[in-house]
DNA sequence: ACCTGAACACCGTTCAAGT
DNA sequence: ACCTGAACACCGTTCAAGT
């Protein structure tokens, strides 16, 4: 209880900023131990305080999950823009966006399954409004490139309805996401690699999508 | 804990079945309770036996989430079964097997999440072969479809080669699955409806599929 | 306002012992 | 072979108390 911050200047009591530091030290369990099943306390213990200190910043552990999870969905969406950001057609860049997104969650095996499993999804009854909004960044960046290629009139959709846009960009969301979900398990039933699921998505949503 | 076997004939020791009873007991709590949340221990509570009674059966908690795991899988493949059994056409059998898989999942969200969720993906290192195994069920069916497709000239899919057979069938499940898993955790981001999901998968996975 | 120590009601798992 | 009771090392959460 004392080591763990013998770092220069130590915080006797107050510690500065522990909601912070206790994000990084579950972000640290779930991407550097590969651990999403960590405890509360272990969290605690990694930021140097005592097992219930964690419920000055956050009021269930729950609270503390869907806070990992919403950085967990801003570095995907960061990983996407930045794969976008290199592409110049609308149909090149949704596949540029699907690749970055298979990667991200090949690399952050853990993260990826913490952002859509037991934070979200509460054991009884409905999800928190705060955990969906963190999920919706994502989906974000998918929409913008599929609006792109639909008002360039490189996609086969219609722009001017709301629902119908709605329908299309989450089945573009739910191939890479199912894709992604299901070869993380070894679902996959064969030695697929990143590219392999590329293509497969080419020839299935990509193809739905554009009208050549 | 006598209350729970005042059946008829009281069985004082020796359970029978309680491996059968175990399971059954602990699939009345994912679907009726909707908690795939449970704990070992509620599990001999419900079977009325002693907290450590499982452990004659199986060797750790996990060991029964997957006994669980596979008896889900097997009511979703007899539920795709049953719809494409009233079908003719390849194209119109995938539409009803995609369609009875996504009311599956949102018939039984608990038992969809333990499913894939954290039983087959253990906190560290690779999921157990036995829960691959299961999983594999479900995309049997859909893989059956896809042939059938191919090999009727409806699909465009080349049945000769096994690994891109793989590619097409995962793209499909994948579709399906994150369709089923997003709109479970009301990703969704707007009111779809599982006909409004299909019609994007028709838009989307099936346009690629059949080249008309 | 933020943190600690002791306490409560749980877990999963093990082990010696009973039938 | 199958089950029980007691025990161990954990949890998440609460509450009164300290700084």
């Amino acid at each position: 209880m004392s080591a763990a911050r013998s770092a220069s200047t130590a915080r006797p009591y107050h510690h500065g900023d522990l909601r912070r530091a206790l994000i990084d030290a579950a972000l640290s369990l779930v991407t550097e131990e590969q651990d999403w099943t960590f405890s509360l306390r272990e969290v605690a213990r990694r930021a140097g305080v005592s097992h219930n200190a964690p419920y000055s910043h956050f009021s269930e552990k729950q609270d503390l999950l869907i806070a990992v999870a919403a950085t967990g969905f801003e570095r995907l969406r960061d990983r996407m823009k930045a794969a976008i950001g290199r592409t110049k057609a609308a149909d090149e860049a949704l596949l540029a966006c699907a690749k970055a997104y298979l990667q991200f969650g090949a690399e952050n095996p853990a993260l990826y399954r913490l952002m859509f499993g037991p934070a979200l999804a509460a054991s009884k009854g409905g999800r928190p409004a705060e955990a969906r909004e963190a999920g919706a960044t994502a989906k974000v960046v998918l929409a913008e490139i599929i609006l792109r290629g639909a008002r360039s009139g490189l996609f086969a959709v219609s722009p001017d309805d709301a629902k119908d846009e709605a329908k299309i960009v989450f089945s573009a969301w739910a191939a890479v996401h199912g894709m992604t979900m299901l070869s993380l398990d070894e679902f996959t039933g064969a030695e697929l690699t990143i590219d392999d699921l590329l293509e497969g998505l080419e020839r299935t949503v990509l193809k739905g999508l554009i009208p050549r």
